[in-house]
DNA sequence: CGGCAACTTGACAATGCTCAACGCGGGTGG
DNA sequence: CCACCCGCGTTGAGCATTGTCAAGTTGCCG
């Protein structure tokens, strides 16, 4: 996998080389951040962006009764805190679940970046369909039983993950436990726990330490009622916002 | 209330005259809308981009099970599919709930709005409030009793027709059936019903017809661990994207 | 080998759903 | 003007799903 914030600023529309370049540069300067560490903190004024070059990271809210639900998983070449620059305090944190390569991007290179029409372009792409995963987030949690909600959350898993190379077969490394997935559908980590030998026991997925393989995606998908347009991976086919070229 | 667009493009900052005038001729454009239309339909190619003048829509998403669940409320102000020209087809459908005036932009009519930068500006800030709107609602759904999601959601109502003028003291119009308010936060009319008696004996709610009035607002509040921060509603501290000036 | 975190299982409680019936009120047609 | 109808709200009873608590078990890491 070359440079994986290419490949999703490019879903959108194709990049100069100029700023293939520029993006390059920007990649290398990825540090080494190791499992279960925060990035940043609900509260908190922003003074950085972080951008996951490698490794899986996530989006969570805390609740008043001390646990916390995760709102949005960060693959390789996702925006963190994109519009963290824009707000006076984060509505959310960001931590780690594997371990990571994250650059931090200052304000001033950022804005380097957000000069350059097609990468602001991507950026608002990327925005969008993070909005999009949102709103199927809700339907899911709010509106489908906890066999669904599990199985479709993996199938989302699937399919971006294939999209950064990070899969073998439909299998994949799943660096979450159980407890995690219940925060992220809602589910106390028991029943997930029920859940899950449900699932193996109608031998639609395997899952043994961090290794997650789907047996039957056909039949995973249609107990999830998974349909991935939302994630609109087909790229943009109207031309979008023009900003002064 | 005098053009609630100008108002929320300027929650992030002040914009030029010029940038005044020419949204004011647009608010002009505004048609009136009956209740419980639908102004786009999840899975067309998008041609238009529509925006609430006046009353109050819907965006909501459909359900395998011929259900429903409604993914935002859209009040004056607020775009319907901002994003609707980067996507090839919609991933959710938009409605009126009450009687509404709506503004209907061509794609050249919205490329001549995103010329200009503080609009542009004002537009990504309106998109980032909508994403944290749907961060809290997926923790809303997904972590909190049925007594507190009703709750919050509406402490958040409050807020949100405060800021456009629609309230009366702590009470306004709710064009909402007890089913919609389910299909919005995850539970079935009958309960929905059900919680309502209860906000109502505590004295926290009244509710008829299409009146609502928060008597206690304190002490919802703190039932719904309400915090409006995610609102963002003190505007952009930071400055934010430069797009070429 | 010990220890700790995650996973697993069982029993029980609680929350919320479904189904069904009925009241109320506004609108419509006779 | 009245009768009907239909959508919405309300209520009750029973059931299903999911949560909580508690007690193992497994497996990895030091």
């Amino acid at each position: 996998m070359p440079n994986p914030l290419i490949r999703k600023l490019e879903a959108f529309g194709p990049l100069p080389d100029a700023d293939k370049a520029l993006l390059d540069e920007v990649a290398r300067t990825a540090k080494e951040v190791e499992a279960r560490t925060d990035l940043a903190l609900e509260g908190e004024a922003p003074y950085k962006i972080h951008l996951v070059m490698d490794g899986f990271a996530c989006r969570y809210k805390a609740l008043a009764n001390g646990s916390h639900h995760i709102v949005a998983y960060l693959l390789p070449g996702d925006f963190c805190d994109l519009h963290a620059f824009l707000q006076k305090r984060l509505d959310h944190s960001v931590a780690t679940l594997s371990l990571c390569r994250v650059v931090e991007l200052s304000r001033s290179r950022f804005e380097e970046l957000t000069e350059r029409p097609a990468i602001l372009k991507g950026l608002w792409w990327s925005t969008l369909v993070d909005e999009g995963t949102l709103r199927e987030w809700l339907v899911n949690i709010g509106g489908r039983p906890a066999d669904q909600r599990i199985s479709h959350l993996l199938c989302e898993l699937l399919t971006r993950l294939e999209t950064v190379g990070m899969t073998v077969g439909h299998g994949f490394q799943l660096p979450l436990t159980q407890a995690d997935l219940g925060a992220t559908v809602g589910l106390s980590n028991v029943h997930v726990n029920r859940i899950i030998q449900q699932l193996r026991a109608d031998e639609l997925i395997t899952l043994k330490g961090r290794n997650l393989v789907i047996l039957d995606r056909r039949r995973l998908e249609a107990l999830a009622e998974y349909d991935p347009n939302y994630l609109h991976l087909e790229g943009g086919g109207a031309a979008g916002v023009q900003p002064r070229a």
